[in-house]
DNA sequence: CTCGCTTTCTTCCATCTCGGAACTAAAAAA
DNA sequence: TTTTTTAGTTCCGAGATGGAAGAAAGCGAG
């Protein structure tokens, strides 16, 4: 029983975000509903009616019942059927496609990765294909397939530049549509990540929310008024070579003196350790040695927390997010400087201004898969109708 | 005949987007309005009769015809009676007022100056009530005032603290409404300057703008989804003490080493400039001197430019705002150090990134007697029911 | 066990707003 | 004068909303 990619359409704009509603937040009675969306009870009735027919939403058992406290009739609360659905993400690196499989909440619910050897689009679409096959046996009501891509998309479809891959102009998700008959949509890996956070992590139903990430480059995201703001040129990584955080800080193959990359990427950060010491150290063993008190990786280390301080601070003065997201594989960089980097924040604000709303959050690339696949969700949930 | 403070209500919100486009937009046809607020044509003559009767909007002659290219029926623009109603607008200073009278549609068709000899709270409102009485002479329909202040000012009627008033929970509003008739709201001075260039400046129908001075302090105002986001905690020109631009920057009396307060505002430029030649400069001195390469002053002068550059970068670089403002009476650096400026930009941002929209905007204390007087036409034409 | 209380949810209806089709109005072009 | 083009109006049906009244479902007191 295949279930077509038709999607939760056509709804009305009062069903969606009722629909939306209980998607991101969690089972809710309709009471609930209509408090948050301020609506009148008869509206819920009205709206939630054909979701549950269509067996979208469901009634589900009261949760965790303060039993005793409670009076009056009991709230029946909705949900959705998380897995009535399944999404495949896929996030593609230079050498490697990681791909996951998750429910329409946006639980990973299986993970597979697959070398890639080369980088031709009809090879890497061949590869997408074949995993998705395999994470689709067993499993058959896949309703969409979401794929991250460092560099520029054009229109969710079509690879408009990426360096790494040295693509320009592949229609990705034509490519993928073609082979395995299921939607897909395509998209720049961060900003996949970062609608994934706003609908289903740190994000949710905040109204600035701002994600940064460090890792093998810098990634921004901005999220106002509930809505990414799309980048405008200068695009995913490309950023933060030009964030001057430290105008005296190291100089470094990538991104100019003492910018974001320079200071905080984990090639650069192994880089400026190489240099000093003349031998090759892991990321981890850096932190390690940092940690342990060794001068030479501890001092990168701080350098590294005092900018990225700096750079939480700017970002903080001028944006005034709810909240700050900080992902990525490079975070581990917190466990170790995390004092440095709240002195240097405190450092550069105004000490009656709201502290910053820092949230931290460790990923690896299964993470940006799973980003990848929230925006099927979101292509299924809302229809083609985005940005 | 002394109009009453009813204000536009009750309006229903169509209408009010309605009066909205038109009040900050011009004049403008029926066809125009329908295609900016997507409605349809029926809709529009149905929104704009209660309009056109209630007199608060006026067909009037259709303006500079592009006679000869035109066809069909020509179009029948709509407009409001900028002078139906005038409205004041007051800046409180430690030892002035500044008062201004303004149209609906925000021009200042009279001003007027008090010295302020006393803080007392009474005094000042009895103060602000005689400058009413001699500005509405002779201008019957004064609808309202708007008062802006330095400091923090809570629910558009109490100053919470202002610092350089000495004041701590003064009910100003209401003190200024009984002395005169008039309603009356009390903002944060900032604040009010840059609701005025949200609606009739330079952020007019944007999403995103930010509005940055550089006068006797660094004032910022960030625009979001076209509502001003409101300050939490640290207020106004607090914040600048504390954004460090050049952690190796001057040292000042005023801000910390290198902050934005130190290296931009006058009264620290200033300070810098006594600080090394040992004799008092006007801040013009100091930019015609820079201008004509006096080392010392243009040091200075050069430095505020590289800093403000920075400043004006990492606003967008995180914010991505579609125009930036400028204005204060400290932009006559941009007439000298615009260069330095320019470059410093261009040096902290990706080269593909979209080029800042920067506004210049030389403005005095009238300016922002006339923020606070669009306080006065906000309230009228949405009613109380303001953030 | 029943009655009353409380809270949730439903039913029903009056109201409001909108879009769309058909129509009128006004000017230029043929 | 007739046709074309664009602006604006009238009219009506579709759809959404809130509010009032009522039904439902549990709890506890008597």
């Amino acid at each position: 029983m295949t279930t077509s990619a038709e999607g939760w359409l056509p709804l009305s704009p009062g069903e969606r975000s009722v629909a939306i509603e209980v998607l991101v937040h969690g089972p809710m009675s309709r009471t609930e509903i209509a408090r948050r969306l301020a609506l009148s009870p008869g509206s819920l009735t009205r709206l939630t009616k054909p979701l549950l027919e269509s067996r979208l939403l469901v009634e589900v058992p009261e949760a965790g019942a303060p039993a005793g406290v409670r009076q009056g009739r009991p709230s029946q609360p909705l949900d959705v059927v998380a897995d009535s659905r399944y999404f495949l993400g896929f996030k593609i690196t230079s050498d490697m496609v990681y791909g996951v499989v998750t429910t329409l909440r946006s639980e990973i619910v299986a993970r597979h990765n697959r070398p890639l050897t080369t980088h031709d689009p009809v090879d890497v679409a061949e590869l997408v294909a074949a995993m998705t096959r395999e994470l689709s046996r067993d499993r058959p009501r896949v309703a969409g397939i979401g794929i991250g891509v460092g560099g520029l998309v054009e229109g969710r479809a079509v690879v408009g530049e990426s360096p790494f891959l040295g693509w320009r102009g592949v229609p990705l998700a034509g490519l993928v549509e073609e082979r395995t008959g299921l939607p897909a949509v395509v998209e720049n890996d961060t900003a996949a990540f970062v609608e994934a956070e706003t609908w289903f992590g740190a994000g949710r139903g905040l109204d600035r929310f701002v994600v940064l990430t460090i890792g093998a480059g810098v990634g921004y995201g901005l999220v106002l008024g509930g809505k990414r703001v799309p980048y405008s040129g200068g695009e995913d990584r490309g950023f933060g070579r030009h964030w001057i955080l430290d105008p005296h800080g190291p100089l470094t193959p990538d991104g100019r003196r003492g910018s974001a990359v320079s200071l905080l990427t984990i090639p650069n950060i192994r880089y400026q350790v190489r240099a000093a010491t003349g031998r090759d150290w892991s990321y981890e063993e850096i932190l390690a040695s940092a940690a342990e008190g060794e001068p030479m990786p501890a001092r990168v280390v701080e350098e590294a927390g005092r900018a990225l301080g700096t750079l939480v601070a700017q970002i903080a003065n001028f944006v005034m997010p709810q909240r700050i997201l900080l992902a990525g594989e490079g975070v581990g960089l917190m466990d170790v400087a995390g004092d440095v980097v709240e002195d240097t924040i405190r450092d550069n604000r105004h000490p009656q201004a709201e502290p910053v709303g820092l949230e931290i959050k460790v990923s690896d690339f299964h993470d940006w898969a799973r980003g990848a696949a929230v925006l099927a969700i979101q292509v299924l949930v809302l229809g083609a109708a985005l940005v």
